[in-house]
DNA sequence: TATAAATAACTGACCAGTCAGTTATTTATA
DNA sequence: TATAAATAACTGACTGGTCAGTTATTTATA
């Protein structure tokens, strides 16, 4: 028998989508707990309502974040295609998704930065990587064995595909006038493939 | 006559080393000024004598690591090699340059993050590409006009190979196990250069 | 009216930067 | 050569402001 409706979902979205915000804005530190609160147009101590402390939005936004990017990530719609078509689209998909999320670029950088320090980022990266092979893996093998592809170390070549999604996006986030993440990154992976097939 | 010997150099590296450790080791926010004067043996009112504030150490060590990397970057001693031969030097001196400084790799992350909102910090990362391209394009052009290489844009095959250093060094931030930072980058480079050869 | 939801006011730890005072080294001169 | 004068180099206690997190109180509704 509630007095009120259950409002919490609604409100740990609002609060984390505030700090997604505000964290880009100005940094992980420079972030008052009070700027949150008025972006998400609540007080400060209604925040620790539905939040345990600071340190937990950090937690939670990167939850959020994979969760979506593990789902982008899905491979298994391109079980039809050629391999080099799957790794096109594959590669077509992960640039839109990481441009959609750009607003969260300083944050990732951020976090890079903490997975230094921090383990349980740390591990949220390593199985984001892990992720990514999983997805990418089987499509190179696929490659191999059909022909398509040279003999190629398929962990290499997923690597390098990896390599070219992230170094692409960190270029064009602080250059955004010369790179362009959607041209460069289909150019890089072509060129790769370029280099892989038979 | 100076009652005394000038040694505001040696004390401004000093204080500048120190400040690379602890903040590689704490983060920008976290590092106390107690804690750096402390890494450099000085107290904490010593270090106001030689350094502005905070901040300014962030553009003093940016300086300071620049400095060091375009000197890497050079390509005047491989004008003499084939372009293939010349780029594989330059991946070579790169990976070798990223890895001494891989202690500063905490670092770097945080400027990225910072670059978002901090002018100077961009423009001296735009600078730092500038730098890059100045040094490989001609590279790659020489490639192409030889017949070496085919047709390609020199602009999207210098990105791509920005792209793989950065991208390779950044998964391998926080997956030393699993990314062999030499390996990795040499075997990037080469499946792009198979895939550019004529 | 019971209580979930929200708030505004509050507290205390923290720390960048300051500055009055101290120490160490060189120079001048009796 | 002793020692006084000059000053560069250094110190650390202190201050003022900030802000994460708490609490006492009010508001809204089932």
């Amino acid at each position: 028998m509630s007095p009120r409706p259950d409002v919490r979902d609604e409100r740990v979205n609002q609060i984390l989508d505030a700090a997604e915000l505000v964290f880009a804005q100005k940094g992980f530190n420079q972030a008052r707990m009070e700027d949150i609160a008025e972006e998400a147009g609540l007080s400060k101590g209604t925040l620790y309502l539905y939040i345990k402390d600071k340190d937990d939005l950090i937690v939670s936004i990167l939850d959020r974040i994979f969760t979506g990017v593990f789902e982008l990530m899905s491979t298994r719609d391109l079980a039809e295609k050629s391999a080099t078509d799957a790794l096109l689209d594959f590669a077509s998909k992960m640039s839109h998704g990481y441009q959609k999320l750009s607003r969260l670029l300083p944050i990732a950088y951020e976090f890079f930065s903490l997975a230094f320090r921090n383990p349980v980022v740390q591990k949220v990266l390593k199985t984001y990587l892990q992720h990514y092979l999983e997805s990418v893996l089987p499509v190179i093998q696929r490659g191999v064995d059909s022909g398509e592809f040279k003999e190629v170390d398929p962990q290499e070549v997923a690597i390098a595909f990896a390599a070219i999604f992230e170094g692409t996006t960190l270029l064009w986030a602080y250059n955004q006038e010369l790179i362009h993440l959607d041209q460069h990154i289909l150019a890089g992976v072509n060129l790769l493939l370029e280099g892989i097939w038979a």
